[in-house]
DNA sequence: ACAGCCATGTAACTTGTTACATGATTTT
DNA sequence: AAAATCATGTAACAAGTTACATGGCTGT
């Protein structure tokens, strides 16, 4: 919903047609995330359908002008307010390969986290000279283009110090630790036995 | 792409049918990944479609069988000697938002920053928690849970840093700093200005 | 003249989510 | 009897990507 929304919010500025949000977009992300036009067009029809914003005049030359709503107002303004959701399953490529495929018999997960690494380690490479780049330029598109590129840094370098953390746990545990046959287990039908209940805690934890 | 590698995966240690999959998937990765069983449907028969895995038999209990096919067996293979793609547009939800965000004139970029890391801390937390859990439980499942859990606290710790990063680099730059009204630049058409040719580097940089 | 951007739009397709319909089984 | 799981499947939908068709404009 991130494209959608930066649309709505670069719309909030002003009357804008499909080819100039995704130049806006990309000018303000830095150039760091190119987007589809078609994505473009697309989310603008859906916009329309929502009531967030809606189409207006073209000019003389052709250049579909589109507005933004009061709705459309208000979604930017929740979208500012609240925090990103955390709700959704993570579905992130790397993790969840390591550990399906650390549950594989016969799978040299060692084998697999190595490559893992070194391709993480020159995409690190990569980002930290695309961002020492930009950290150096002036005004505020290399701004912001530095801060994503910082953000991309930032999370490679986790998922690197992630992959070592891992090597060494699998590692620690006997050979091929967490291997796991396919389960023989009949499954139990019918109501499950009911869990003893939690008690309330007497403090707030938060 | 995960769920549909992963369940070749698993199907590639024996035929197993749709719920069985999802309930594998989930167990493999500790319960830390919950898959909507309508989707395992949807990839199995997308999967047949690509020629990597076949229905099979149905049993007594109408349990239908998946098999994988050599095709199948060929792009687990693949899956797991080669490293997840980096090429994409990384659409990360939170930075997307602060770079987009922080180009918005009168939006108080500090205030948006201030609310994402109560939330990322809180979250964190709750992280923290549920991996510290994981990590003390035995067991080959608890093994892959806890390093699921672990690689989301990696993932938090790095966006919290970045958060604050953010922050004091938007707070070092004067008022807002990276506040940019719609460019009124007409775009420029046709074929741009040929840029000068840039040298080959002497010697191979990685 | 041609390459290449500017600009709009459509259609088909992918992965993935959600809701629904159906029915058997089994425990409380 | 009710609740909840086991199990299959369908349909609709959402977000996003890719390819295509169309045409205007402009610098080399």
């Amino acid at each position: 919903m991130t494209v959608r929304e930066s649309l709505l919010a670069i719309l909030d500025q002003g009357p804008c047609y499909g080819y100039q949000l995704r130049t806006e977009f990309e000018r303000r992300t830095g150039g760091s995330s190119p987007l589809n036009v078609g994505q473009v067009y697309n989310t603008l029809d859906r916009l329309e359908r929502d009531g967030l914003a809606a189409k207006g005049d073209t000019d003389e030359h052709g250049h579909v002008y589109w507005q933004i709503t009061d709705a459309g107002r208000a979604d930017v303004r929740r979208w500012l307010d609240s925090p990103v959701g955390r709700d959704g399953a993570v579905r992130d490529d790397l993790v969840l390969k390591v550990a399906v495929a650390a549950t594989l018999p016969g799978v040299p997960t060692v084998d697999v986290l190595r490559a893992e690494r070194r391709a993480t380690r020159a995409h690190l490479d990569a980002l930290i000279a695309q961002a020492s780049d930009a950290a150096a330029a002036p005004g505020p598109e290399a701004l912001t283009r530095s801060l994503v590129l910082d953000a991309r840094v930032f999370a490679a370098e986790a998922e690197l110090r992630w992959l070592e953390h891992a090597a060494e746990r699998l590692a620690r545990h006997p050979e091929h630790s967490a291997t796991l046959a396919l389960s023989t287990e009949r499954p139990k039908r019918g109501r499950p036995a009911a869990a003893p209940p939690v008690p309330e805690p007497a403090f707030a934890t938060r």
